[in-house]
RNA sequence: GGUUCCGUAGCUCAGCUGGAUAGAGCAACUGCCUUCUAAGCAGUAGGCCAUUGGUUCGAAUCCAAUCGGAAUCACCA
């Protein structure tokens, strides 16, 4: 029996039904589900049909409803309110549905054997720096994003492409060497990826004073910032490195080394991981391959200074540089060599950008160029685009100190929950490792449902004075419902009932109307799924995941489970808990999140 | 200035492919642990869905304008 698509099977009839009554065509008819203040389950708003049925919308409806019911055996019974035609579906659909799902979570298509391939661009850091709040919600995402892609049945590729070079890693590279003392990780005891932060931030303290210091002499502040010895010495480091010169890149290599086993702990930590790394110090010369046959192609136009770019105003676009007059490329020039060279080594079906929406200008005329220059993989193009994190006071500014770091803001949620826990005495009895492990389940779980649930395009803000809430809303409150399923389920297999996963209920079991919402919600989580998937938005699974967690915790409230002396509702309940359970683990496992046994 | 995105409860967010009386959580106030884990459950209070107009049987949802906020428009990345 083919329980998937009864809302499709409505959709059907609906037109049959229209056709017999009415004599019309219909191309389109949606249910939507039915509001919980009314009886049933779907419901189909009658009011485009009036015109057909010249009749009222109650008659209508009442037409409508008569026709389905009689032509569909799963519609126990219907009734009208205004323009609104209510169905019931039977009792023993819904526990049919559950019977047939029972144990297994989900009935989510089987990977293909020709599945699409999806390319997943995340995290993309510099090596300059350590990462932050701003870096956690694009790893989070991309990480969930690709999750959810495979559920879907896609075949995922998760790629990193690292800004390793540049004027910036260079502002590191020389404040290191000229105030550094050989300072290294191991000698300072600090993780190598805030060591090199730190003398950036350096870098630009001694920048600043000689800027000033140029402009009490007169100068105007561009002059001095182009002046500035500093500035003037990374310029060389730069060349140098660009040259390869081998003190210049040996330093490099050190450097970013201690970065890179920084980033290893700051992403193990965060739980995301990549199957390729893309380093910009191999990809920063692609692209320029390209001018020569986009300028042949005549999409490419040269100046009279030699530098060349495109004219996008006829696409309400500006005019985009990609080589300058002294022949080097740009930003530009290396994202296009970059996507041409992925499409050579990926056959890739879609590559999906995760970068945030500060650069929806440059995506849309990367992807406007690609599509240019006739690539027909162009058209898989996505641009990811998120929110910034904005603190209480606006953007995050490194000069100012406000910026969040990951590692620290991870330590904290994992305190923070080890605090909580204690205070309620949830870690009694756990050994040191087991309680160290809840701690982290709980902390980053707390962390990344917050940074998840919340619509990926919209900017969202966090207030570090306000720690993350563990209550309501969040994923501790998921987690702990989950921990009740487990506890309930320990008891039915060690206690007298002997649960085993192979009891069966009878069909006849009454089924209060709790048990149907939940079953409902379960029979929702493939579409779920799929929607997610389709709009690359996990925020859509952490709602569902709550909204089920939160329906199963007044369930549990409400109704006994293993004190039913009935032992066929017993066993349903608990099959139905167990099964709850699992969907929860899964939904929440596409968010990165990890469950506890006990809490 | 051009382009794009955003304005829903005191706060953080759902709802936005048009449908019934706009939902959660936090914060506030009230109840509920001799009952399967109270990180819980139940309840009270809180709204001119920025404003104005339009389309429609019907608009938080679509369109336009206005006001307020943000991003972007580099031979930076």
């Amino acid at each position: 029996m083919d329980f998937m698509n009864i809302e499709q099977k409505l959709a059907e009839k609906t037109k049959d039904a229209l056709k017999t009554l009415y004599g019309a065509d219909i191309e389109k008819v949606s249910f939507e589900n039915t509001n919980p203040d009314f009886e049933g389950d779907y419901t189909l708003v009658v009011f485009p049909f009036l015109k057909m049925s010249k009749k009222k919308p109650e008659e209508t409806a009442n037409d409508i409803g008569a026709y389905l019911k009689e032509h569909s055996s799963e519609i126990s019974s219907f009734n009208v309110v205004k323009g609104f035609l209510n169905l019931v579906i039977s009792e023993q659909f819904w526990l049919n549905y559950f019977k047939e799902i029972n144990g297994k979570t989900t009935l989510l298509d089987a990977p293909k054997e020709n599945a699409p391939t999806v390319m997943v661009e995340y995290s993309s850091p510099n090596t300059n720096k350590p990462l932050h709040l701003g870096h956690v919600r694009n790893n989070l995402l991309g990480y969930s994003v690709s999750e959810i892609l495979k559920a879907a049945g896609n075949n995922v590729v998760k790629v990193n492409l690292v800004n390793d070079r540049g004027i910036h890693i260079c502002k590191s590279m020389l404040a290191w060497q000229k105030w550094g003392n050989g300072e290294t990780p191991e000698s300072s005891n600090i993780k190598g990826d805030h060591l090199v932060g730190k003398y950036y931030v350096e870098f630009d303290k001694h920048y600043k004073k000689e800027i000033e210091e140029l402009v009490s002499k007169g100068k105007t502040k561009e002059e001095a910032e182009k002046q500035a010895p500093l500035m003037l010495e990374i310029q060389e480091m730069l060349r140098n490195w660009e040259a390869g010169d081998k003190p210049t890149r040996e330093l490099w290599e050190m450097m970013n080394g201690w970065v890179y086993k920084g980033f290893a702990s700051t992403y193990k930590m965060l739980g995301v991981d990549f199957d390729k790394t893309y380093y910009e110090s191999n990809t920063y010369l692609l692209g320029k391959d390209l001018i020569e046959y986009g300028l042949n192609k005549g999409v490419f136009k040269r100046r009279a200074d030699n530098s060349v770019y495109i004219d996008l105003t006829a696409d309400g676009l500006d005019e985009k540089t990609l080589l300058r007059a002294d022949g080097t490329s740009v930003y530009m020039t290396q994202d296009l060599g970059t996507a041409v060279k992925r499409s050579e080594e990926v056959k890739f079906d879609k590559l999906i950008y995760t970068v945030g929406n500060e650069q929806d200008y440059h995506f849309k005329v990367l992807f406007l160029i690609l599509n240019k220059l006739g690539y027909d993989w162009a058209k898989g193009l996505y641009h990811l685009s998120y929110g910034m994190v904005e603190l209480p006071h606006g953007k995050m500014k490194s000069r100012e100190g406000t910026v969040v770091d990951a590692d620290d803001l991870m330590k904290e949620m994992i305190d923070t929950a080890k605090q909580t826990t204690q205070e309620l005495g949830k870690a009694d009895g756990l050994s040191e490792q087991e309680a160290q492990e809840l701690y982290s389940t709980i902390g980053l779980g707390a962390l990344k449902y917050f940074m998840l649930k919340v619509d990926p395009k919209k900017k969202m803000l966090f207030n570090p004075a306000e720690s993350i809430d563990f209550n309501g809303n969040t994923a501790p409150f998921i987690q702990f419902n989950y921990v009740r399923i487990k506890a309930l389920l320990r008891k039915a297999k060690e206690g007298l009932l002997n649960f085993n996963d192979l009891d069966v209920f009878t069909h006849n079991v009454h089924i209060l109307p709790k048990e149907k919402e939940l079953i409902i919600k379960l029979y929702q989580f493939n579409s779920t799924i799929k929607q997610a998937a389709n709009d690359y938005n996990p925020s859509i699974i952490a709602n569902y995941v709550y909204d089920l967690a939160k329906e199963y915790s007044q369930y549990y409230h409400d109704t006994p489970i293993l004190k039913e002396e009935e032992k066929d509702l017993i066993l349903f309940r608990l099959h139905l808990s167990k099964t709850i359970g699992l969907t929860i683990q899964t939904s929440m496992k596409l968010l990165g999140i990890s469950m506890p046994e006990k809490m």
